[in-house]
DNA sequence: ACTTGACCTTCCAGTTAGTGGAAGCCCCAT
DNA sequence: ATGGGGCTTCCACTAACTGGAAGGTCAAGT
């Protein structure tokens, strides 16, 4: 299977599949024409690689996840650490937003959003305090 | 007032400063010697920046609400829309992580975290569908 | 006067996770 | 044999810094 039949079947773009081998996820043979020549396996790994990062997990993260997937043998502990870890980072990111959500919103609703020039959004960025 | 006050006063590390110097946000006149001399005007720039990109403006953001905030016939809509505009962005990413974060901790949830390895969450992130 | 240490300068490289594009093979169909 | 699409590598670029090297400057202490 070409790059493009592997894209096609794991949902990634071409480019990131090419990337993904250069920094090792993925390890395609190769055909006598120098093409790279993918495996179901490839796929499939290619595609556990696409969920984890939709997921939200950094490459490091699907790095580790997936050699623990590899391994018949790891516990599901080691699995629930990573995935809990990950799920307090983003948590933190949810409140950080929510917060930032919370002072925009009120600074956009106190501002009249007409033609003057005074503008509680910029008065509150500015003030010095 | 040399970089390393202007970095306390604006609570910005001085690289990061001297980073906006180079793309053009701030713009500190220089000593004999050579070192910046920041003006209370450039510190009060700087700590509108640092409260900018703290509420998750762009820096190219930054730039536009820096002229806005220096412009003193500025109509305050131009403001408010930069704003609304982030202000969806962020309502955006929170439902984002939120969708992560839910289907993240049904994983969590159903792992039962131990010494198996039977373990839900690779077996969601591989199985092939 | 000299030295030490803190502070300043510039410049280069690296970070994350790719994306865009150029130059050049390869393969298949017409 | 020629045209179009797919494939290859390599280089540069993105955002917003951060780290570090090599070297200049300043103020204090001896």
């Amino acid at each position: 299977m070409n790059i493009g039949e592997a894209a096609q079947a794991a949902g990634l773009p071409a480019k990131t599949i090419r990337y993904y081998e250069d920094i090792g996820l993925v390890k395609p043979l190769r055909d006598t024409n120098g093409y790279r020549a993918f495996q179901d396996h490839d796929v499939h790994k290619l595609t556990f690689l696409g969920r984890a990062r939709a997921l939200g997990f950094t490459i490091e993260d699907c790095r580790n996840l997936l050699a623990l997937w590899e391994d018949t043998e790891r516990a599901s502990a080691d699995v629930r650490e990573i995935a809990k870890e990950h799920l307090n980072q983003i948590e933190t990111k949810i409140a950080d937003l929510e917060s930032m959500r919370d002072t925009l919103s009120d600074l956009v609703r106190d501002c009249a959003g007409d033609d003057r020039p005074n503008c509680p959004i910029l008065n509150s960025l500015g003030d010095v305090r």
